[in-house]
RNA sequence: GGGCAGGUAGCUCAGUUGGUAGAGCACAGGACUGAAAAUCCUGGUGUCGGCGGUUCAACCCCGCCCCUGCCCA
């Protein structure tokens, strides 16, 4: 079960996985770090309501984390709650890893931090199109599908060149190498542009009134200090800034609202592309908790008795 | 009351010597295969404060008025 930020995936996902015996797997590529709970809308224990919940809190914010090593460890999970007799229900709203969830990944390299910063400082020095120009060289297929300008795709697919030899055009399978749980299911929460990012505004308010601002001053003055990703999560970089006085603390807010909207206005682009793959929405317009959460516990009810893939 | 600086897109602001306008952000759409709450692409935004005048032509020049800020009384 996916849906856009502060749509309130954790509260109906707990009952959710009580109502069809399932232990609830976060899919969330922040609620990845320990000690950033408030800014990512952690379920605290007394929200998860005793359900089992897995993959929160399994790197520390200093520490590299991938798509792939999500996959590796969320297999490890589902293997687990499979042996227990119950059901993995995921629930989050990271659409990168639903996708690679449901679609599987190629097999390939990992990340080559030395070689990323030499390829990145190459583009700064050499200027816009460095990269492009050179992948073009090796990968002229990946260079239609990726845009010049787009250096983080760039470096990657020189990455796995790099690694491998070969293209990485020709190692991405079409999203048909073997998937991470199957059968499976996929459902979509959909809410209207205009309430959802109300609910935003709010539950920024929300955080800050539950002590946001002090878990990132304890974050960034911890030792060891976070990694990359970590620090750019959405408000962890405006609360840090208005920390040090590089900006006011209600611009700090402002803006955290601000790039919460635009980010569930990428998921919901991510979104439409996945109920074209076959997810399924679920309006949440006026409807009740209850009649919403009958709605999944049908739908998905009815997919485990069959036993039928999206 | 006088002087100075301003009033241009939802916001912050550019706009050379007069040829009816642009950037960033917001907003909308899209991409996304080991950094993804990241990164990237595309798009429309407008009585250029108001009214007159000069001119073939005014955001740009002139006059009056309104508003904002600062300074002097």
């Amino acid at each position: 079960m996916t849906g856009p930020t502060a749509g309130g995936k954790t509260a109906l996902g707990v009952e959710l996985a009580r109502r069809l015996g399932a232990e609830i797997v976060s899919l969330d590529s922040m609620a990845i770090y320990r000690k950033m709970d408030v800014g990512t809308a952690k379920p605290t224990l007394e929200e998860r309501g005793g359900i089992p919940h897995h993959m929160l809190d399994v790197v520390e914010p200093s520490e590299e984390f991938s798509t792939a090593e999500y996959l590796r460890q969320a297999g490890k999970v589902v293997r687990g709650i499979e042996s227990r007799g119950k059901v993995a229900l995921f629930v989050g709203g990271t659409p990168l890893y639903l996708k690679t969830a449901l679609f599987g990944v190629f097999e390939a390299p990992g990340a080559d931090r030395e070689y990323r910063e030499e390829l990145a400082e190459l583009e700064r020095r050499e200027g816009p199109g460095t990269l492009w120009s050179k992948l073009r060289e090796v990968d002229p297929v990946a260079c239609e599908r990726i845009h010049a300008n787009d250096a983080k795709r760039l470096i990657r697919a020189l990455e796995v060149y790099r690694a491998t030899g070969r293209p990485i055009s020709e190692l991405q399978t079409q999203f048909d190498a073997p998937p991470l749980a199957n059968p499976r299911r996929a459902k979509i929460l959909t809410w209207e542009r205009e309430r959802i990012y109300a609910r935003i505004d709010a539950r920024v308010d929300q955080m800050m009134a539950q002590g946001f601002d002090e878990e990132v001053r304890e974050l960034f003055e911890g030792e060891p200090k976070p990694g990359p990703t970590a620090s750019k999560a959405v408000g962890y970089r405006e609360l840090r800034a208005a920390q040090l006085g590089e900006i006011s603390r209600d611009e700090a807010i402002e803006t955290t609202k601000r790039l919460t909207r635009n980010f569930a206005k990428r998921q919901e682009t991510w979104f439409r592309s996945l109920s074209a793959r076959g997810a399924e929405r679920v309006e949440v317009g006026e409807k009740t908790r209850e009649a919403l959460l009958d709605e999944l516990e049908r739908a998905f009810g009815e997919f485990l008795e069959r036993n039928e893939s999206l």
